[in-house]
DNA sequence: GCGCCTCAGATTGTGCACAAAATGGAGAAG
DNA sequence: CTTCTCCATTTTGTGCACAATCTGAGGCGC
């Protein structure tokens, strides 16, 4: 969840943080501006803070530090960052339009607790999506760019060592980074940006639903798929990208409510059964 | 821009304001909170005053009542709406957000104005997104079922309404709002979430770059895609509506810049002729 | 014992006041 | 006449205090 690399986890925070010198009209005002860039050295303070605390966050959510239903109280979180109140609040507030957080009136905000529905939504719109960057991706002429070639390989490397080296956390982010950089690849920034949520509502959504067995390795997928965008028959980078979101999906329980919100009265529903065995 | 009918407008807010009734856990609590329901009737206050203003300040945008580039006034716009000036501060956030708000540190909130090449982002992931919806919408059996049929036909005779009667506001909001029926149809919540703010940007492009001149009538190519939905052969749908969406990009003049932001230097640039013309 | 009510403590929500910064105009220098 | 500088005003940003609400425990009546 952001920290998809800084460059990449940008894209979402210029909607907030548009600086445009255009805007100021004084040349004396661009002096100023230009001059005090390094000031606000001190940490948990400053413009950028905010888009700290969210990647902060979103962090710790996708790398499962912060389970679903996490309660997230505004002063816990504001003393961990030494920033006041309000500027959590305010960061709650843009998780909360992301939904990777809840908020619930007058009872603060929760880490997002994905419905079934939600999670096979999310999915289904990443296949959306993935499947156009592949198709854009699948129109460049081979060979590669180097730029492109260089950084896939680069990303790979970086997967196959988490994986050795069994950083599962490392793995998660990498994962999701992977998708993000191929949609960065493909040249459409919003449509990235969008990706990106939806990747974040993955880890989500895999958090809540994952089996406590299986765990296919995404890295070896990854590999493949870029194998076959280099040099596969056409086509087949498609099938692979679309093969490996369906066993990633294929991997949660969706049919388990997520922790903690079983359904009582479902769970406890009198059968058929039961009624012809009550003594009375 | 929101007010694509209230219950589709509610998709985007049920992030924010999810309230579970499953977090009630005492059964005093819930008679209190049943029991004070029709508490707040002041306008301008209470829990959906924010919603309210969205949506208000939204439609104005898509309306083109608030042209790209305006700015929007915390003051004022608390004193519009009735309500504190930190509630409008919450309003602009989610707005730019959802980047049909463009907010500059230290100078406030303005409509967006979208640069030429956001515009043409924003059409090729609507052009991603509703390629899906239509493949869904073409996987259901035909004759389409009652209720799709009726809406689709009751949404027509509404565009064609505001045509005839030339309500140009309405058939923009109506046009929009057609796109976001079909999403709805497709059963998928998310990706009807994700194209409900491209459309929102869609609004926006248009008001930046629209031409003076021509503007084909949405209304008479929605028919025409409702038609072959019903009863076109296979494909024709699509086709129709790749081509619409074409349609509407190819009616903006991407290659003009938006209101106000010419680039003096490129405008006054000097060539290779004027210096040979130079006096001096 | 069970359920309900009440109340203290903790947490979230909101308005207000003040600090920080930009805007626009007047005035002086070139 | 233009351009730079300074200052008053307006607008935005932020911390703080208080109000509203929820939580959980204890006491009371049934």
């Amino acid at each position: 969840m952001h920290g998809h690399g800084a460059a990449l986890a940008f894209v979402r925070w210029s909607a907030l943080c548009t600086i445009r010198s255009e805007g100021l009209n004084s040349a004396r005002a661009i002096m100023k501006t230009v001059l005090s860039a390094p000031r606000r050295a001190v940490r948990g303070r400053g413009e950028g803070a905010e888009a700290r605390i969210v990647r902060s966050i979103g962090e710790a959510i996708a790398d499962r530090r912060l389970p679903p239903g996490t309660k997230l109280a505004e002063e816990s979180l504001a003393e961990v960052f030494g920033v006041s109140r309000e500027r959590v609040r305010k960061v709650l507030l843009l998780l909360a339009q992301r939904r990777v957080v809840t908020l619930i009136p007058n009872r603060g905000a929760f880490v997002a607790r994905p419905t079934a529905r939600e999670a096979r939504e999310v999915f289904e719109a990443r296949r959306v999506i993935e499947r156009a960057v592949v198709e854009a991706l699948d129109r460049t002429p081979r060979p590669l760019p180097d730029e492109m070639s260089d950084k896939l390989r680069a990303h790979l490397a970086r997967e196959e060592e988490a994986d050795r080296s069994g950083d599962r956390m490392a793995l998660i982010r990498l994962s999701g980074q992977f998708h993000l950089l191929l949609a960065d690849f493909a040249g459409n920034a919003t449509l990235a940006g969008i990706l990106a949520d939806l990747i974040d509502r993955s880890s989500l959504a895999i958090a809540a639903f994952e089996r406590r067995s299986s765990h296919s390795c995404s890295a070896t997928e990854h590999r493949r798929f870029v194998a076959a965008l280099e040099s596969g028959p056409p086509g087949e980078a498609m099938r692979l990208m679309m093969e490996h979101l369906d066993e990633v999906e294929r991997q949660l329980d969706l049919d388990l409510r997520p922790d903690g919100a079983v359904d009582l009265k479902s769970v406890f529903a009198e059968r058929p059964a039961d009624r012809l065995a009550d003594p009375t």
